[in-house]
RNA sequence: GCGCCUGUAGCUCAACGGAUAGAGCAACGGACUUCUAAUCCGUAGGUUGGGCGUUCGAGUCGCCCCAGGCGCGCCA
């Protein structure tokens, strides 16, 4: 499609003698459709030579003329606007899909380059809640989209499996805990040993201090924390797997804190060596009062770790690892003042690849108009949420499509994936509040929408029951309904380098909607499969591409694509 | 107190600094003997939290307020 803002800014190069980057900068696409399709303001030429722009607008309307591609050049107050040759666009944007497939839209931007990313890692030991949904999920698409950009990626499970909240619980079950119930209900009763340990803490003072010594301990190699240590873990990432195994997410390394605990001296050695280090008040820390921040604690007075310190430790052992061009943090804005920190430590350090580290935060998820907490015992468990939505799915197939075979497969991309899509559907900063009606409504801008609109046009193929050969009278396309379908298939490209560059894959949901109302449109005034081969030929090659389109934005969204629903 | 984020229709959200601020939900009214009605069409709904500024042009940029959220030395 670059063919046609190449032949508007090549036009306007000959109409004016600004350059071909001051004339990109300056094109936009009109507000409705019917005015044009590539839009020239004529602001920055009425300053360039004391004229009003729409004397401007008119003169070189009047001046310049169409060629191969635009067919049509007007002016509109200030505002030059071009209207693309509908046959030759639809062509071009129709044959690249056809002939690309599954490739469309990827790009090379990439290639031979490695990415990092860091999401979901949630904590052992606690129950795999809605708010850790979003890390995985926005972490999960950020993934494809890099890849879809050429990047090689390795995915990264940084476990929150060391901290003092294993002295919790270490404190918890030695006090409380039973064997048989560990067995029975693992993460849910490890979840209910820390919700009372801090239930008990607040009335008495000694179990933090406790805990942390359980801490101090399982740091020193204590056998009997570390086994304790182990168990949790290992029962916890069982857990972890099913919920991991439900939303088809895989990673390349679940190498977590722990594991960088054995790095922790010679991290903080370094960072001697480079004069950074100072003690106060009995702990070591970096000073980072000159860059306007609080200090970053390296190790607490009675000696055991931090997570920061951790934290610069994975970051060095990564980029030794991996070598990557980018490393991407998917972790909560709660803890962007960390990675500042951390960042900062980098640079200061003299790691100069710290500028290619980037901390993609995102907002919270709050419940009942409070902030979930682990601790507090307020939170709500994604397996409840998976299962009500396919709940649900089964009900509403069971009711619209009950003759469909295979619902319990189906119902499971639908409903969970109705749950990705609404995560993933907003900006990643605004916070959510977790409201079961929105989550279970499946109607309007939702993922299954998506889905449905996917499936409908599966199905218009599987009952045109031949190979879609590609060869088409693009002039049957031309008419609105479908020619406002092939601009958005148009835009999809774009789309996927802009999500992956602002690390949003809101644009990727937001993008899909406007293609499916567009498509849904074309469904109703359109019938596809006629007696008229001509129409009937370019029609369902309308149908392929949009199905093509919208099985890979969901894909890239880590989003199933049932052909039947 | 300081810093960061958010504020747009009753609700949830869109809108490369550009033309008349758009969708969905909820409400009301229409469209299935025809390719899946989880769809589509229509009606109604707005001082973009407030103010000042920058600009030919501000929901968008800057400053000051207001409201909510989140951080701010031994949690992660």
């Amino acid at each position: 499609m670059k063919q046609f803002l190449k032949e508007v800014v090549d036009i306007l190069r000959e109409g004016s003698d600004l350059t071909e980057e001051e004339i990109k900068g300056l094109i936009e696409t009109p507000p409705d459709p019917q005015l044009g399709d590539y839009a020239f303001s004529c602001f920055v030429l009425a300053k360039k030579l004391r004229k009003p722009p729409d004397i401007i607008a008119e003169g070189l309307s009047r001046r310049l003329k169409p060629r191969e591609y635009i067919s049509q050049i007007k002016n509109a107050g200030p505002y030059i606007n071009f209207t693309v040759d509908r046959s030759k666009f639809t062509e071009a944007v129709l044959r690249e899909i056809f002939t690309g497939r599954d490739s469309f839209g990827d790009w090379e931007v990439g290639s031979g380059k490695t990415v990092v990313v860091d999401f979901s890692s949630p904590n052992i030991a606690k129950p795999f809640g809605i708010g850790h949904l979003r890390s995985t999920v926005i972490g999960n698409s950020i993934c494809k989209l890099y890849e879809s950009l050429g990047y090689k990626c390795i995915r990264i499970n940084h476990l929150g499996d060391w901290g003092t909240q294993f002295g919790k619980l270490i404190t918890a079950y030695k006090r409380w805990g039973e064997e048989k119930c560990l067995e029975e209900d693992p993460v849910g009763y490890l979840y209910d040993l820390y919700v009372r340990f801090h239930a008990e803490a607040q009335r008495d003072g000694s179990l933090e201090d406790e805990a942390r010594e359980w801490f101090k301990r399982l740091e020193e190699g204590d056998r009997e924390a570390t086994h304790l240590w182990s168990r949790f873990k290992d029962i916890s990432l069982m857990e972890f797997q099913r919920i991991y195994d439900q939303l088809e997410i895989g990673f390349d390394s679940y190498t977590g804190e722990s594991f960088y605990n054995a790095m922790i001296d010679e991290t903080i050695e370094r960072l001697r060596a480079a004069g950074l280090v100072r003690e106060s008040q009995g702990a070591l820390i970096v000073d980072l009062e000159k860059y306007g921040m609080p200090p970053c604690l390296l190790r607490k007075k009675d000696g055991s770790t931090l997570y920061a310190t951790r934290d610069i430790a994975a970051a060095l052992y990564r980029f030794r690892t991996y070598h990557f061009d980018r490393m991407i943090y998917v972790v909560g804005a709660d803890q962007k003042l960390h990675f500042q920190q951390v960042f900062k430590v980098l640079d200061l350090m003299g790691c100069n690849w710290v500028e290619n580290c980037v901390h993609v935060p995102f907002g919270l998820i709050r419940f009942g108009q409070e902030r979930m907490s682990t601790r507090k015992g307020n939170i709500v468990l994604l397996e409840d949420v998976f299962r009500k939505a396919v709940e649900l799915t089964v009900e509403i197939m069971e009711e619209k499509n009950p003759a469909l075979k295979g619902k319990e497969g189906i119902a499971k991309d639908v409903g969970i994936g109705a749950i990705i899509f609404a995560d993933l559907s907003s900006k990643r900063m605004k916070n959510v509040d977790f409201e079961w009606d929105k989550v279970l409504n499946f109607n309007g801008e939702t993922g299954p929408y998506v889905q449905y609109t996917h499936a409908r046009f599966s199905s218009v193929l599987r009952k045109y029951g031949k190979e879609v050969d590609g060869d088409f009278d693009p002039s049957v396309l031309s008419e609105d309904p479908a020619f406002d379908v092939t601009r958005n298939l148009g835009r999809f490209p774009d789309i996927v380098k802009r999500s992956a560059d602002e690390y949003e894959p809101s644009l990727m949901t937001n993008y899909l909607l406007d293609l499916c109302g567009a498509a849904n449109r074309f469904y109703n005034s359109c019938r596809v499969l006629t007696r008229d081969p001509r129409i009937t030929n370019a029609r369902i090659l309308l149908v392929y591409c949009v199905r093509t389109v919208l099985n890979k934005g969901l894909n890239l969204l880590g989003i199933k694509a049932p052909d039947e629903m």
